[in-house]
DNA sequence: TTTGATTAGTTTCATTTGTAACTAAATTTG
DNA sequence: CAAATTTAGTTACAAATGAAACTAATCAAA
């Protein structure tokens, strides 16, 4: 006979918790920056790899490219960001950071990395390489595309 | 000099990880069954602890209490649900499962842990068990109302 | 090369979600 | 016990999200 407690159900134990933690990270990327989770997605990304296209925003965060469209346009709105047409390619984008966005960046990375601290604080360096580890084999069975169930 | 790879931090991990599980799972109980994640969890939540009210399954899901409502309404449409008013409180709603949705409900439970378990192929009993406890670890540091960053 | 198919990205529209205002019952307090 | 406050839950409206249709550029093939 199966039984069912949903506050030890992995599924609703990590939703609960992301939810959480982007929660309050969405606060703080909006207060202080007037930022919501995707544009600071893509700002990260382009961070990481100026002049990446959307396509290419969209494979290393798991956005669709309308989410990926959508946080663009924003962010050029509040003049972090630049798109431009590629010479190579007259379909995709060249995207980058302004000097304001570049300065919006550098202030973010170092509140980013300072929460996951304090996330991750009095956790054992062994402890936080399992939970990567964990990780990654949920990823790896969860990724869409295998047949579940 | 700090440095952020957004594939490596937490937050995002754990966003893309759960978001990738709650879509696969989602996906199954709207096909299988009509339901949304919010209207499985409160039926989850009603069939550990019948006659239970709306603010209990609040306090129980980390849903807000408009999620709730209308769940709760869409569970009633579709016959797997009943909301009475408590005798002792006449604020409070008496939730139970009809006959209809306690069948479903023992369906789902079922798939719910053989997805569980499928996540879990191939890891050992020690591992899960730190997931568990970095996971309760996380939930503790980034529970709202902690001063963060 | 022009026709058809594919790819990149945007726009439109329907649905979902979140916030605030609201109703009604119960509780507090003066 | 009447007035004010709090609590439970719903409704209404605005904002966010997702799916599908669309435009434009490139590529493939005959």
């Amino acid at each position: 006979m199966s039984e069912l407690k949903l506050a030890e159900f992995l599924p609703y134990r990590l939703s609960v918790l992301s939810n959480t933690i982007s929660r309050n990270i969405a606060e703080i990327y909006d207060r202080e920056f007037g930022l919501n989770i995707w544009q600071w997605r893509v700002m990260a990304v382009i961070g990481e790899a100026p002049g990446a296209s959307a396509t290419d925003v969209t494979r290393r965060t798991a956005m669709d490219k309308v989410a990926v469209s959508r946080a663009v346009s924003g962010l050029i709105e509040l003049g972090y960001m630049t798109r431009k047409a590629s010479k190579a390619d007259a379909r995709r984008s060249v995207l980058e950071l302004t000097k304001q966005g570049q300065a919006i960046y550098d202030q973010i990375v170092p509140l980013a990395l300072g929460y996951e601290k304090q996330l991750l604080e009095g956790m054992a360096a062994s402890e936080l390489e399992e939970l990567q580890t964990a990780l990654s084999h949920l990823a790896k069975y969860a990724s869409p595309g295998r047949a579940l169930w």
